[in-house]
Formats: structure tokens, C-alpha cells, sequence
DNA sequence: TCCAAGTACTAGGACTTCCAACTATCGGTG
DNA sequence: CACCGATAGTTGGAAGTCCTAGTACTTGGA
């Protein structure tokens, strides 16, 4: 166990090295340290129901679309993760009968996730579980967390994570196929 | 490319599937999110010199270390990583001539990573080049980088990350033995 | 109609991380 | 001094992520 904040430690070499102020290096390694520890907490509270955090996300993701189904592919772009990994994630859901591979009715190229009925109720349980939690954000009151939450929504616009169409006005929730 | 933010149409089913308000579950998603971002920026950037980031903070902690040496042990304890992935971590370095390998003068359980002089001179240009693009926090503000900062100390500090010893005054640094 | 470009997914490999188990060593107690 | 618990590091395996490349299919223009 440190006596010491090793992320401000790293701000004073940083600086007295002479490599900048240190300020943006000690935001992106917050931010990394931030994650590590919220997924060590929300993985270790799953992984008593056998999931990790990023198949219950697929599961989620499909327990709110109206078929609950969907290409493989449109999970990758909603959940920002790369085809090979749905694909990834998708083998594992389906070994442990979450969810079910079916073909797209008229696209022959695309493969549907299904969610089952298991994969359904393990979705609700897993929910539950994480609010009781809080997301593994102990000891972050609700101002801060909305703050962090904002800061996060300037990069993820900045990224290019997604770009609002005037066509679609805000307040029209968006719809699956 | 989405026309609509993912994670505020997850809050919005989130709501209205009776899961919770959804605010834990945003904010704890943004974060997965951020890292996500601001790992893809760094490694790519640190990818033209052959680096990762987990490989670049062990080569900046044994550049600030006094002897530029370190047992492995407190590599890993100080950038929060399993004991494993330091192992794993300095292999890479050593194959790449950036570290060396050196038993401990006194305790023989113990084997030291040294920092080569090639190893100094590129975590002195991956700095450089890290503090160029900001590690990845574009389109953050100096404020709402501090804002993310504070907030992610305080969650840090709830996690035990490390706990203030009354002995060691806040204003004197830490040193490496 | 037919071919080229684009789309959807999968295969294999590299990297990081974690876990469990193992070897080697140190240090204190009897 | 001998032993036993703690400490330091490594190994093998599983998971998740990304990349490159490849196959299968669709679409649109010549």
C-alpha cells in the first residue's frame, strides 16, 4: 500500500524533468486509472453471474432493441468496439446460450445476435445488481459524477463519436430497425 | 457514423426499461469511453516508436527513479498494475534493448529493471511527442480537464488507492530508494 | 448483364490484463 | 539452526481489444 498519490508523485517528476506542467498527462492517467478500478468492481460483481461487463453490455444493448436482435455490426458501432470484437463476445454469449446466431432474413451477409430468454433475465439480474452498486462509483457524489459525465460528452462530440443530423430533432428518442 | 450520442439513447432506455435513473450507469460509461479514446490517440502515436503507454510509464517511472533502476515489484505497485503484466511488460522492453534485466545486490528474490540509455533517450522523445498532442485530450479545456482530475482523485482516494501516512508531510516528495 | 466497389462477418496474430499455481528466497520464532 | 509464513518473480491460461487479411454477399454503374 503507497502512503502517497502516485499519479500527483508523477505530476512533480513530470515537471521537474522538465517534460510540461503535467497537467494533461495527470488527467489521462486519472481517467485510465478511473476505468481500471470501476471495471475491476463492476467485473467482479458479474462475474459471479459469469458475465463481464462488456457482454452485459451486448446483452443490454439487445434488451432494448424492439426485435431484441441485431446485426452484429450495428452492435460494434453502437457500443464503439470493433467488428472483430462483437464477433468475440457474441462466440461467448452464444457458448453460454445468452444468445442465439440467427441470419438476416434478407441480407445474407449479416448475422443477427438474438437475445434468449436466459440471456433476457440475466440482463434484468445484472442491471439490478450494478444500480445496487452504483456502477462501482463509490464515493463520487451526484454533482461529480454529472460533472465528469459532461467533461466526458465535450471529448466524446470532439472525437467524432457521433454528428447530430438537423433532420432528427433532439427530443425524438432514436429507434432500432 | 452515428447521428445520435449512444450513451445518452443507453440512459434513455435505461429510464424507461425501469433500470434506474441511469446517471451511475452514464457516467460510468463515459469513463470506459474516454479511456477508450484517449488509449487509441496515445498508442497510435506512441506506435511510430514501437511503445504502447503501459510501455511508456514503465520507462517514465524508471527515468524518474534515482538509479534509473527499479525492482519490478515497485514498478507494479506504483503504476497499479498485476505483477504479471509487469513481467510481461519489461520482457517486451528487454527485447527491445529500452531495459535491462540486473539481479539485486542484496536480495536475490528480487530482479531489478534498469533503464539503457536507448530506453532514457525514448521516453525522452515519447514525452515530447505525448505532451504535443496533449495525450489525447482534445477538445478538453484546461478546466474541465482539472474538473475530471479532481473528481477522479477523490473516487481514487475512496478506492485506497494510497493513504496519507501522518510521518510524510504532504509538501515533501516522495523519493525512490 | 456483368463486373467492380463496398459491406458484413470471421480468422489469425499481437498486446495487455487478470487469475491460479509454482519456484526461489528472506526473516523471524522456537 | 531449522522451519514456516511472507515476499518476489515467473509461467500458463483465459478474456478483451485492435490490426490485417480473407471470404461471402450486395449494390450500382458500364
Amino acid at each position: 500500500m503507497l502512503d502517497f498519490d502516485p499519479i500527483e508523485e508523477a505530476r512533480r517528476n513530470w515537471i521537474e524533468h522538465g517534460w510540461g506542467d503535467g497537467s494533461a498527462m495527470v488527467a489521462a492517467t486519472s481517467i485510465t486509472r478511473a476505468h481500471q478500478i470501476l471495471l475491476g468492481r463492476i467485473n467482479a460483481e458479474l462475474a459471479e453471474h459469469g458475465l463481464t461487463f462488456s457482454r452485459f453490455e451486448v446483452l443490454a444493448l439487445l434488451y432494448f432493441s424492439r426485435a431484441r436482435a441485431l446485426p452484429l455490426g450495428k452492435i460494434g458501432t453502437r457500443l464503439q468496439v470493433h467488428p472483430t470484437s462483437v464477433t468475440s463476445l457474441v462466440d461467448r454469449l452464444v457458448d453460454d446460450g445468452l444468445v442465439a446466431r440467427r441470419p438476416h432474413p434478407t441480407d445474407r451477409r449479416t448475422t443477427l445476435a438474438e437475445l434468449t430468454d436466459d440471456g433476457a433475465e440475466l440482463a434484468r439480474i445484472c442491471a439490478t445488481r450494478l444500480e445496487e452498486i452504483g456502477f462501482g462509483l463509490d464515493g463520487l457524489d451526484a454533482a461529480a459524477q454529472q460533472r465528469v459525465t459532461e467533461a466526458i460528452t465535450t471529448l466524446r462530440a470532439a472525437s467524432g463519436d457521433w454528428t447530430p443530423s438537423d433532420r432528427r430533432p433532439d427530443s425524438a428518442p432514436h429507434t432500432d430497425a
